[in-house]
DNA sequence: TACACACCTTTC
DNA sequence: AAAGGTGTGT
């Protein structure tokens, strides 16, 4: 175990949003500590005074690379305010929320085969069921090609039982975590091409895996919520009610070439956007 | 190309 | 009915 101090201001990192808006799944607050996962890593993180202690299998540098503190939120936000002043009030908002570089793309690749017509009050025993398959961290893909369907449907898995280990098997005919390590290093949407050839990925977590995994900001995942907000803020979406495979197209050619690099920070701030109407909603009938 | 519909299970 | 959609049919 690493124990050790970051130092940040809460306009450029805020924890808590990073991690409970719909990026990972493996983690909880409890006590004023930020308890989770991240593949291979273990934290423990307490945000106090202008930074957090961290204890965790990884280092600094780790932490750093996770929550994506080589990269400016001053830069992204003056870029985003360029392209749409009217998005000041919603940075604001969510001041600190961040894009996170995931260090297990098979971890994350797993993780959304779980969320398609699901929610997350499934979505995190999915996950930790199969996190559980693992040793040492989050199982490799050559652990994961011995689940049997079987066994996945016996769990609550439904219909995706039959995905996943069909998705996981494809990936390691086609080479497994070096195939999606690979996949970063070319063009997003030959990355988005190879992946929604696999099982149960369609274009909206190919984006995800895109954005979350394979480090493309541009990538712009277009779920239920960052669909509604989208027919609240802007005009020519308004009227189109309806998320299918055609408005998608829409909605993620938009958002992509309105913000280019920064769409998938962008697409980040309206998927809150929405969720926290959600929960305030539910709250207060 | 465009739509309709099934799919597991739970219910923020 | 809807949910952090995808696959298959017409």
């Amino acid at each position: 175990m690493n124990a050790y101090r970051v130092e940040f201001s809460p306009e450029d990192l805020d924890i808590g949003l990073c991690l409970t808006s719909g990026q990972i799944f493996r983690w909880n607050y409890l006590d004023g500590v930020w308890n989770g996962f991240d593949g291979a890593y273990r934290y423990e993180i307490r945000p106090r005074d202008g930074g957090a202690d961290v204890m965790s299998t990884a280092d600094e540098a780790g932490f750093r690379s996770f929550f994506r503190l080589d990269q400016d939120t001053a830069a992204f936000r003056a870029e985003v305010l360029r392209i749409e002043p009217e998005m000041e009030q919603l940075l604001d908002r969510f001041a600190g929320l961040r894009v996170l570089r995931t260090s297990s793309a098979t971890e994350l690749l797993v993780s959304f085969l779980c969320t398609p017509n699901n929610h997350l009050a499934r979505i995190v025993p999915m996950v930790e069921f199969l996190a559980a398959k693992g040793s040492t961290g989050f199982p490799a893909l050559a652990e994961l090609a011995g689940v049997e369907e079987s066994q996945l449907r016996a769990a609550g898995f439904g219909y995706r039982g039959a995905t996943i280990p069909a998705a996981i098997r494809q990936l390691v005919a086609c080479g497994g975590e070096a195939y999606l390590e690979d996949l970063k290093v070319g063009r997003c949407d030959e990355a988005r091409q190879e992946l929604m050839q696999l099982p149960g990925v369609g274009a909206k977590v190919a984006d995800c895996i895109l954005l979350f995994a394979l480090d493309f900001l541009e990538a712009a995942p277009i779920d239920t919520h960052v669909w509604r907000a989208m027919t609240w803020r802007y005009e020519a979406f308004s009227a189109a009610p309806k998320l299918d495979p055609r408005t998608y197209k829409l909605a993620n050619a938009f958002l992509r070439d309105r913000f280019g690099p920064v769409a998938g920070w962008v697409q980040q701030f309206l998927f809150l956007e929405s969720l926290t109407a959600n929960r305030r909603k539910v709250d207060s009938p």
